[in-house]
DNA sequence: TTGGGTATACTCAGTAGCGACTAGTCATTT
DNA sequence: AAATGACTAGTCGCTACTGAGTATACCCAA
């Protein structure tokens, strides 16, 4: 239902064609969450077939024609409702990948370091990604505020852990 | 990947039947962790035909016979190698669920404060199981302690966020 | 004695999401 | 002139995961 928000949501703001969609999403978002082109083009039938939202043509040169879609007032009922329910709910994260850690003693602590190391220095460059997009574009910030923010927490974490590690 | 991983180590430290594991991850890690209980048989089997790990049946009374299965030391040599790819890389959570405050605006400001609040309280009710699940059991406390910072993390930016909401 | 809870085992069918692909036009570079 | 890459449209088939269910045995309270 989510990604059925982010969709309605952006077709709110303007209408956009797929494509359109798919970069928008790449450029600002790719980084924080997690919706594929052809769960897009899907999403976006889905839709249609539910009546929230319409699609016209329109040529723009001898390009495939573009299909840009726009949203009905069912969609935006939708919307509202998919809104409220988004934002009074907390789904937890899953945090699944982090399951190594538990198993960190199965390693010579000096390995251990160095491959969290690495870890930590993944984290590290996402996160200023994520600090440089912050500066530019309108409508994601929060969402990439709440990543940093996230990402913060995910080194400070690392850190700590890798500090307490018993010497190699 | 992670979920073998996860299961493996188990494995790992004890045999287990399959309720048995089911009922640690429920018990233990069920909040940070998403993986069910069909998931659990199937990777369970997937397992065996890769010979990762063996099962003997156990009768204990007149129960279901348990399936109680163990480690090969092939399973030994994929879990070393998934741990360490695990450990060394970041794998990028997504944030998906967190779309809606992008459109925080499509509702009144008044409303939107509710509703984040409502939000929050359910973090924020999160938070304290997993700070008392922290004191318990061993061998997950690493998982609680990243899951708790990232719930921290979560409501100092929700209260940020609910702060600067412009005045209902 | 019966109805729930818990111990034990799964399985089945369904869905959501995605990797990899197809198909065509135009603009620019070499 | 040929090739590459960006613009536009998707689709198709796979897999991983899970919701819901099926089965048996035991134990205890009402």
């Amino acid at each position: 239902m989510e990604r059925k928000l982010l969709l309605l949501g952006m077709l709110r703001m303007q209408e956009m064609h797929g494509y359109q969609i798919n970069e928008l999403i790449d450029a600002h978002l790719g980084t924080s969450v997690q919706i594929k082109k052809p769960t897009v083009y899907k999403l976006l039938a889905v839709m249609m077939d539910d009546g929230w939202i319409i699609s016209r043509e329109e040529q723009a040169g001898n390009y495939p024609a573009r299909r840009v879609y726009a949203i009905t007032p069912q969609g935006e009922t939708a919307f509202q409702q998919l809104l409220r329910e988004n934002l009074s709910g907390y789904t937890p994260v899953s945090y699944l990948s982090n399951i190594g850690v538990v198993y960190l003693d199965a390693l010579p602590a000096g390995e251990a370091a160095a491959l969290l190391n690495e870890r930590r220095q993944q984290v590290e460059t996402l996160l200023e990604k994520i600090q440089r997009d912050e500066h530019h574009h309108g409508g994601f910030q929060l969402m990439l505020s709440h990543h940093g923010r996230h990402l913060q927490a995910e080194t400070a974490w690392l850190d700590e852990v890798i500090e307490q590690l018993p010497p190699a």
